[in-house]
DNA sequence: GCATGATCC
DNA sequence: CATGTCGATCATGCA
């Protein structure tokens, strides 16, 4: 903080962004750019990211970085500790619309994993004596239902045929081969297929990656001549939210979208994303939770000392009495992949480690 | 109690 | 023409 303080020539609170943005944009004068709804300065991540080079800047990146880890996590779960050396968070069943399930008290579903001193956070949540974790991850679960549901065949072939899907769609995307597809091309396509699950716009795109409109659009367009039951999936789907009101996923739970009606451009603009989406990011939550119950009975028939204790959307963790790490990794890996037939197989990644740190 | 900005999938 | 990728929770500032 004293750093900041002596870049800035004066002492303020870093932790409010209408100060902050006073200070950088009037004292400092640095090129402002994008404004909040109140009017403000924004000061978010990807606002100050493109101001790196000033040393100010980048201090407050890592301020914001450390306070975070600091108040919500290190502080946070703390508190959250109870009698017995644990923290019971709360799952809740009917709070997302899509079908996922959400955490609480605290929200142990966003527990730090991309920054290395985020990762020490990770490090801190250890195993009883005698217990390990055993994670089971369901690789690429999104874009497989994509891949189903839309009946894409390229799509589909390259998951039959075990690719890298982000490099398989560079390589289609750029018309290339395989071997050829350079790292640069492997994260823009991988930003595309994210994308195209969120109802992708060639602006957000662009934003994304860094790059023109222009481009992002014919990137975009390209994934989609060479995705084309993607693209035909895309004017189905916002179709049939339309005429019917709402979408389902492949169980039938259904998401109602009034968006759809709405007067404002912006907002049905919301809805025909969330039509989009909503089947995908639902699906695997359904998939997920017939996973999660055939998991839990059958450690609770074969009377296991292991038990099922984090659920992150695509990921269960299993603390894992160190007798049973094979049968554990069984139990994970054919309840996961067999809880649900898609056109594609469901590939699920296991681990073994001492904390919740993977590696 | 709302807005902003952080964390995760 | 205006808009700006899904779904969540939590801490902090401030009216």
């Amino acid at each position: 903080a004293s750093d900041i303080f002596d870049l800035a020539g004066m002492t303020f609170n870093i932790n409010s962004p209408k100060q902050l943005g006073n200070v950088l944009f009037e004292e400092l004068k640095l090129p402002k750019s994008k404004t909040n709804a109140s009017g403000g300065y924004s000061t978010s991540v990807d606002v100050l990211e493109k101001l790196k080079m000033y040393p100010i800047v980048d201090k407050i990146l890592y301020y914001r970085t450390v306070s975070k880890l600091y108040s919500t996590y290190a502080q946070g779960l703390l508190s959250a500790i109870s009698s017995d050396g644990r923290i019971h968070s709360k799952f809740k069943q009917t709070v997302t619309a899509t079908g996922r399930i959400s955490s609480t008290d605290p929200n142990l579903q966003n527990i730090p994993i991309r920054t290395e001193i985020g990762r020490k956070i990770r490090k801190a949540f250890i195993p009883e004596e005698g217990f390990t974790i055993v994670s089971g991850d369901y690789s690429q679960i999104e874009l497989r239902i994509l891949a189903h549901i839309a009946q894409d065949k390229n799509m589909i072939k390259a998951f039959l045929d075990n690719e890298d899907i982000h490099t398989s769609t560079a390589a289609k995307v750029f018309s290339i081969p395989l071997q050829e597809v350079t790292k640069e091309q492997r994260y823009a396509a991988k930003a595309v297929n994210f994308g195209i699950i969120y109802g992708i716009s060639d602006y957000s795109l662009s934003q994304d990656i860094n790059v023109s409109v222009k481009n992002a659009g014919k990137y975009i367009k390209d994934y989609l001549e060479h995705y084309s039951g993607v693209k035909e999936y895309m004017e189905r789907i916002v179709k049939t939210a339309i005429e019917n009101g709402y979408v389902k996923t492949i169980y039938g739970r259904r998401r109602y979208l009034p968006e759809l009606s709405s007067p404002k451009h912006s907002v049905r603009e919301f809805g025909k994303r969330v039509a989009l989406n909503a089947p995908i990011q639902g699906s695997a939550a359904d998939i997920m939770k017939i996973a999660m119950i055939k998991v839990y009975n059958e450690l609770k028939t074969k009377k296991l000392k292991s038990r099922l204790i984090l659920q992150v959307h695509d990921e269960l963790v299993i603390e894992t009495s160190i007798d049973e790490i094979e049968e554990v990794k069984s139990i994970l890996l054919h309840n996961m992949r067999d809880s649900f037939e898609l056109s594609v197989p469901l590939e699920i990644d296991l681990s073994q480690q001492n904390s919740l740190l993977k590696g």
